[in-house]
RNA sequence: GGGAGCGUAGCUCAAUUGGCAGAGCAACCGGCUUUUAACCGGUAGGUUGCGGGAUCGUUGCCCGCUGCUCCCA
């Protein structure tokens, strides 16, 4: 944008900033305010108007003004602090005639101090009568209009700062997803996890299978990748003798933006020796289903849409993936999923993506997300996936085609991705040489060979249960927010202009 | 990366087949001492995203660019 946009408002207000900077100081930081919103109302909403005129209850709160109503010689307004909002009353006779004509000439958006007692409308509300108020800063640009708010996207993302200011729901937001990770830090605290912070800039970007950012180190002269995922330090740590650590923190991909994806997202992972992916499965019900309890209030779920809810309350669904490959495709047969020329005419018959070097597992993954994802509407786990697609996963005892993996699902969308983790080095030290034919063949999504990685798993990690939490998703999910940038405070904008 | 839609006053939105660009809120002036989308009267407010083209004439049609939204990869 550029530096000079003024108009005719914001030069109006500029005026008025002059006039106060000839007053004196225009921007003072000597009011402190006693109370906050939130605490009065809590306190004292629900009191009887007689108590306001036998108690006087002196108060101070500071904030930006919104809905200012001039009425003559008495008007009201509203002051939004940080916990919520209050209606003040100014009378002139009770501020003076040159106070209360300042007032007059405050702009919505002001942010002032105020001074007073409460008492109770006619209608009822709660409201400070104000003895005296400051304007402790002037606000230069009209905010949008009270009643149908800020509702232009793009406006929302760019200028957060206005959307907080006016739009409610957008507060709250916010405040659950702060709300959903503290509660997610002190479920992992209780259980005495360590919360550890692990590189974002890593030599080699391991965990996932993603395209990295790619940064360059100065003084060193080398490239590092942005972290695609911690996983792989996280078990370090757990070689190291940590047992049960998590983390909290920043990634990066470097992919397409959609509703769902942001080039940086935050995700919780998480790590326990001596447990199994069932263990976590049962972690991940209990976690999940008191957030919705504790956090949200209610184990019913409403869909983005409103037209939907999932049920938190009842036991998740389990299945593995073959098997709801068949549940939800009648026409294909279990015996076919295993057989690689009918596993390649299904997968194209479903429109699923088909390459010539990819095998049974990766071609059954295709199918499972073509013609089953997207229908996982209650809480649902899907387990038994292909080794092919999970190089950092245990081989299953009885089928080692298949990991000791499960993903979770709510509402069509993938929340979780845990499993047992392999701890067999030279099973792992196998796998990555594949996932580097892979990279060598073309696919840059594939994994690096990590040596020291290795080298870690030979002192030997302990049989380990691991699993990763897509924050901005869940958040998306608890609030039924339609697009991931409704949860994220400043989501990636392409530059303005 | 491909397709569709959108971009008009600070905000929310209009503008008939291509024919003077308008309303509400906000702002400014005046009135009003329990309002809450306060109310009543008046005033002012525009490079119609940017650039080109066709036309006597464009917010509207054509081309390019740009940002956003949705769908697809």
């Amino acid at each position: 944008m550029s530096e000079d946009d003024d108009n005719k408002l914001i030069a109006q207000r500029r005026e008025k900033l002059t006039a106060l900077r000839e007053k004196g100081q225009a921007y003072p930081n000597d009011f402190r305010p006693a109370d906050i919103a939130r605490d009065l109302l809590d306190e004292h909403e629900n009191r009887a108007k007689e108590y306001f005129e036998s108690t006087e209850i002196p108060v101070s709160i500071a904030g930006r003004m919104l809905g200012k109503r001039v009425m003559g010689k008495a008007s009201f307004a509203h002051v939004q602090d940080g916990s919520g909002k209050i209606q003040i009353f100014l009378q002139q006779g009770a501020v003076g005639d040159e106070s209360y004509d300042e007032f007059k000439h405050l702009d919505v958006g002001d942010i002032i101090g105020v001074k007073g007692k409460l008492f109770q409308t006619n209608k009822g509300e709660l409201t400070i009568k104000a003895s005296s108020f400051r304007l402790l800063t002037k606000s230069l640009r009209p905010l949008p209009e009270k009643f149908h708010g800020l509702t232009d996207t793009e406006q929302r993302y760019r200028q957060r700062y206005v959307d907080l200011i006016i739009n409610n729901e957008a507060r709250e937001v916010f405040k659950t997803r702060v709300a959903i990770v503290k509660y997610i830090r002190e479920f992992f605290n209780s259980r005495s996890y360590l919360e550890v912070e692990t590189p974002m800039m890593q030599v080699i970007p391991g965990g996932a299978t993603a395209r990295p950012f790619v940064t360059h180190h100065n003084a060193l002269d080398m490239d590092l990748f942005l972290r695609i995922a911690p996983e792989l330090y996280l078990k370090r740590l757990v070689v190291g003798g940590f047992d049960r650590v998590f983390e909290i923190n920043r990634n990066f991909r470097n992919e397409g933006l959609s509703t769902r994806h942001n080039p940086e997202f935050t995700m919780l992972e998480f790590y326990q020796a001596y447990a199994d992916y069932n263990d976590f499965m049962n972690l991940t019900e209990e976690l999940l289903r008191e957030i919705a309890e504790n956090v949200i209030g209610s184990t019913s779920i409403k869909s983005a849409d409103g037209e939907t809810t999932y049920d938190f309350s009842k036991p998740f669904a389990r299945m593995t993936m073959a098997e709801s490959i068949a549940q939800f495709n009648a026409d294909i047969y279990a015996d076919d999923l295993n057989n690689l020329e009918a596993l390649r005419s299904i997968a194209e018959r479903k429109g699923a993506k088909v390459q010539d070097n990819w095998g049974v597992g990766k071609l059954q993954t295709e199918v499972f997300e073509a013609t089953v994802e997207h229908r996982l509407l209650d809480p649902t786990f899907i387990t038994a996936y292909p080794a092919e697609v999970s190089p950092l996963a245990r081989r299953n005892d009885k089928d080692p085609h298949v990991t000791d993996r499960f993903e979770f699902f709510v509402g069509g969308r993938e929340i979780a991705n845990g499993f047992s983790e392999l701890n067999d080095s030279e099973d792992q030290a196998a796998r990555f040489r594949e996932q580097v034919a892979h990279l060598d063949a073309g696919d840059d999504e594939a994994m690096h060979y990590d040596a020291d990685y290795v080298r870690a798993l030979e002192f030997g990690l302990p049989p380990t249960a691991g699993e990763g939490i897509g924050i901005d998703r869940l958040v998306m999910m608890f609030t039924g927010a339609p697009s991931i940038r409704d949860v994220i405070l400043f989501p990636h904008m392409r530059p303005e202009a």
